[in-house]
DNA sequence: GTACTTGCAAATAGTTTGCTGTCGA
DNA sequence: TCGACAGCAAACTATTTGCAAGTAC
């Protein structure tokens, strides 16, 4: 992925083109959402940004995810296992979520899109956004209890 | 589907199979549910059971519903348009959410299916459960501002 | 009779909002 | 300077829990 610098660049320019005010608190957010890939939780993002702005509250980081998220810098993503994430990827992709260890693969099906499509299109709709959720176990994990994507 | 009577009894029987009291209570929300096919949310079983049993509260219904999810007479989703919707369809099936009218239809696709059974495999998960829902608009809505959908 | 249930209110979790002092442009 | 923003607390929504009184079996 490109650098958290040119994505903090991204957002900072993005930021001033629709007048929103550049704060050291906004900066902070996006360094953490940017400085690794992955779905960010609030919490997470709280205890991360905390270090660096200390009193820094939980109402600024769902504020400023808002903006990202308009912005079109991260996608919202509800799962069942939990409290809402917030993905960097920006690209429409479906998620795999083991129950096990929670970890969460992203995955794309040109596929399973076109089957969406016909779906959509036998309706008479406009797909406008898609969820597409596996919940699942591993098969070692069933078998010897051992999760091989844990470590991961 | 089968008559409200005949599931209203299947309840009846699984609940004493479980060991579980039958009440006027568990009965009404079983009625309220099983009385129209669809996606309860629940507001709507709390006003429909107020009828039958006044005092009835929103804790005894949040605790009756999760009786049904457990004995699998109804299936829970949350959808991204609002609050949790108890789906009475049994069957595994996907979802077509509109973001006009908020009409939720229905569908499965034996080749979606497979497709994603093949995601699975590969990263050698096997599925429990599946999340699939596309949120759609109406083309119709979007042409000429009429959802041919609201009615229905 | 006794354990399971209910109803109510209070607790909880996650998120949003109102207000006031602060700060970026 | 001055309107937008941050911090804090309070509000809010959806759901769960504790407990005393009620009821199915």
């Amino acid at each position: 992925m490109e650098t958290t610098e040119s994505k903090r660049q991204q957002v900072i320019e993005e930021f001033r083109k629709r007048g929103l005010r550049i704060t050291k608190q906004r900066i902070a957010i996006a360094e953490a959402i940017f400085s690794e890939d992955g779905h960010h939780s609030i919490d997470e993002l709280y205890r991360k940004v905390q270090e660096k702005v200390p009193h820094l509250g939980y109402a600024t980081i769902y504020r400023t995810v808002r903006l990202l998220v308009d912005c079109g810098f991260v996608t919202e993503q509800r799962f069942e296992t939990g409290a809402t994430r917030f993905d960097t990827d920006p690209r429409d992709h479906d998620h795999l979520i083991c129950l096990q260890c929670g970890r969460i693969i992203e995955f794309t099906s040109p596929e399973i899109r076109r089957l969406q499509e016909s779906v959509a299109e036998a309706h008479r709709f406009r797909i406008m956004k898609r969820k597409h959720e596996l919940y699942v176990n591993c098969q070692e994990m069933l078998k010897n209890g051992e999760c091989p994507h844990r470590d991961l």
